[in-house]
DNA sequence: TAAGTAAATACCTACCGTCGGTATGTACCT
DNA sequence: AGGTACATACCGACGGTAGGTATTTACTTA
């Protein structure tokens, strides 16, 4: 007949069904029949183990937000770094560009761009702004300690630095689906840097994280067009 | 039995009872029912203006964006001012600190915090990037032959100005509603001044639009909180 | 110039499929 | 026997469509 499965695999498997469908056509077109009809559950057990279709993007939304965090803590504790050095880490760990397949990574561009998920973005960010926010707090602080980063107000340029951050996602991830050519999409990288430098009233220099995500980008470039 | 109305009154009737409701419970939660009840007429009228309900959205963001640019082109335009002077008053003016009520305003937070309307937040922001950009990147070359910015890229920093922008918009928004004190709303209106300033290579002092504003947002802090 | 009429415009009613969500039933395990 | 883990059958509301009808306009003709 059916099978019953114990623990919470029955939520994983719809979750990720869930999210697989939010990145093929969008989480508002995806539907509750959508998602059990791959899993190859009834309507019942979706409603078993959620209250709602709310419900799922929350999850996934905290889920997501959670392995960003986690992947970025550890840089953040690391006493033997200097704080720019966090700050270079940060910067392509938060946005991806360091263990993340080339494939996986051009995938959540085009799922972060699209209208559709506009509510999973922003509740990602949601989950996200309070605990990066501290992380960046403190990398600042110790910037600051360090003299080569200076500011008034470690809390509202960490706040600053993350709106900035997600703005040159977006503008890259842009850039990268529109097909520009590389030496455009470094230009953009570089200014970033400098913008990052100013904000943070660092010295030139100090801010490094282009080259390497420079890398990822042109993988992710030539996966897109290819 | 009914009335025929010509040219787009029936439109403007429909699109302004779409923003009303959209102000009051949020554009996805507003169905059609509820616009057309709202007006008076059929489903069949609303279907005769407007091919789907993602119509009416693109409609109402095209005006919304055309309006503040409209606001904003004559202060570039205006050769008697300098590039700071457009400067800080293009920031009040796009952020909707000039001639627009403290209530209307208000009303204006909430709406563009909330979830609800996201599609139609981005829609705005996606119709004005562009032009916004194209005059921002005209008063920052101004400001760069006047020697007062310092940049090596005015269209990317125009574009980064936009995205700082709105960020502060949102922070702002979002402490007048939850009620911080005014201090803690002025020392964020100060730090974002002198972010301004570092982005865009301007001396101290430069950019100053925060005490036109702080009247403002004092009247919509009691308007909120009384 | 007034009346007649065809065509285009402005609008209505009735209906469809799909959606998120609920109520109730049932097989399985301990 | 009772809780767990599902399935089934159904609901109201939604966005959208089909096909019809009233109203206005434009043109003709007596």
């Amino acid at each position: 007949m059916w099978v019953s499965k114990e623990g919470d695999v029955r939520r994983r498997e719809l979750l990720d069904a869930a999210l697989a469908l939010f990145y093929e056509k969008g989480c508002e077109k995806t539907s509750i029949n959508d998602i059990i009809d791959r899993v190859g559950v009834s309507k019942g057990a979706f409603y078993y183990y959620f209250n709602s279709k709310e419900d799922v993007l929350e999850a996934i939304a905290v889920e997501y937000a959670e392995r960003i965090l986690a992947a970025a803590r550890p840089i953040v504790g690391d006493d033997r770094l200097s704080a720019a050095e966090k700050l270079n880490s940060m910067v392509s760990k938060v946005l991806e560009y360091k263990e993340t397949l080339a494939k996986e990574r051009t995938t959540l561009m085009r799922v972060f761009l699209q209208e559709e998920n506009l509510k999973l973005v922003r509740r990602i960010f949601e989950k996200m702004i309070a605990p990066a926010g501290e992380l960046s707090t403190e990398i600042i602080k110790q910037g600051v300690r360090e003299g080569v980063f200076d500011t008034g107000s470690p809390e509202d340029t960490a706040e600053l630095f993350i709106y900035v951050g997600t703005a040159m996602k977006a503008a890259l991830a842009k850039l990268v689906i529109e097909s520009q050519d590389i030496k455009a999409i470094e230009r953009k990288l570089h200014f970033y840097e400098e913008a990052f430098e100013r904000i943070l009233g660092a010295p030139k220099g100090t801010i490094r994280f282009a080259e390497p995500m420079l890398e990822c980008i042109k993988s992710d470039w030539d996966t897109l067009h290819s």
